[in-house]
DNA sequence: GGCTTATTTTAATCTTCATTAGAATTATTG
DNA sequence: CAATAATTCTAATGAAGATTAAAATAAGCC
């Protein structure tokens, strides 16, 4: 039988060590795993992760940029999609939520930014401001449009992406809470808690 | 001129050393943070901060006990001033913001507690849980009230907990943003984003 | 001023992992 | 099957930084 070309196999083996790397992290805390941990998972040794990675710290940043990936796919999607503001908000964190707690995560959590070298941590602060920006345009255009309120979109961008960031932290891995969690956030972040 | 007691001048002093712990922490990671680091804010050698605590992992574990205080702090005031639920949550956040970036402040954002003593983390997870279980209380209480809508309460409570927990990531000091994430938050958070 | 306690420093030491080199194994391809 | 490339392992090495012990300084007290 075919196999893959030798490129997409290592990419994929490569994939599966950033996500096994991220669910570490997300559970152990940073300090907390080591490579041996996240190896294990792979069934390989420590310094076989380095057949993937220069060295532990662009483990750190790739699985940095797949989480930004993650969430410019998932806004992209949305823009592509909504007329309004709001929906695209709305759908947008629908997506976001959907590939963290789906197939695709986990998704690791952004704590060790300041630790990467300063050329990944710049690249990595810039995609996450430029995130975050788009995000603001979103919400400044619901509030053009008339489906948002008015708000300071800067104080609410950061609100709903914390929302959104912290998620990892309380999930892991159970499908009904999954659920909960694609049906019940938008809805949240959309009507308040007011009755 | 009389002077403290040696006993409290102990206590603040460790104090000061927990608030320049958590704002290395919060600033450059933990993995990223020396004690070399911390013991640089407060003009000593990292060997001083022994006298302190008895090792890093009780200096990470006394930050967390005293952001989980914070959050307690914050809770019992709004729960002894407010009579409905929604005006609970309300104040709850405002006062917990409030400590947060003001004089109490930084306080250090849990990203680590998978990484300290098995006894440690455990009383730290416990206070986490009861808190967000306490905040969920309210929550109950304000749609059994009225003042709030129908909601799962877990999710909500994960969501808003969230978008608290994640300030320190993106607020460093300043007195004008301060302002603003006090006004906003609870505004956000109880009417939503709909016009 | 001397005595005692509190605080901080200097100068090692010790540990934990990340990292590397090179050998061994497994897969792929002609 | 032979040859080459792709993966993984074993066994050191090394470095950063936490920790310790003992000495030095500073503060408070009789």
């Amino acid at each position: 039988m075919a196999q893959d070309p030798v490129e997409t196999r290592f990419q994929l083996k490569r994939d599966r060590l950033l996500k096994a790397a991220a669910d570490c992290f997300n559970k152990k805390g940073y300090s907390g795993t080591s490579l041996k941990d996240v190896a294990d998972i792979l069934n390989l040794t420590d310094a076989a992760l380095y057949y993937y990675v220069r060295n532990k710290e662009e483990l750190v940043y790739l699985c940095y940029v797949r989480a930004a990936d993650v969430g410019r796919e998932a806004m992209d999607r949305a823009i592509a999609e909504c007329d309004t503001g709001l929906d695209t908000v709305l759908r947008y964190l629908r997506y976001h939520v959907e590939i963290m707690v789906g197939e695709r995560g986990p998704i690791a959590i952004m704590s060790e930014v300041p630790s990467l070298r300063p050329q990944h941590r710049d690249e990595v602060l810039e995609l996450s401001r430029k995130h975050s920006s788009n995000f603001e345009d979103i919400l400044e255009q619901g509030i053009s449009d008339g489906s948002i309120a008015k708000c300071d979109v800067r104080m609410t961008g950061n609100a709903i992406m914390g929302a959104l960031n912290w998620i990892p932290k309380w999930f892991h891995g159970d499908a009904e809470m999954a659920r909960k969690i694609v049906d019940e956030f938008p809805r949240i972040l959309s009507n308040g808690l007011r009755n």
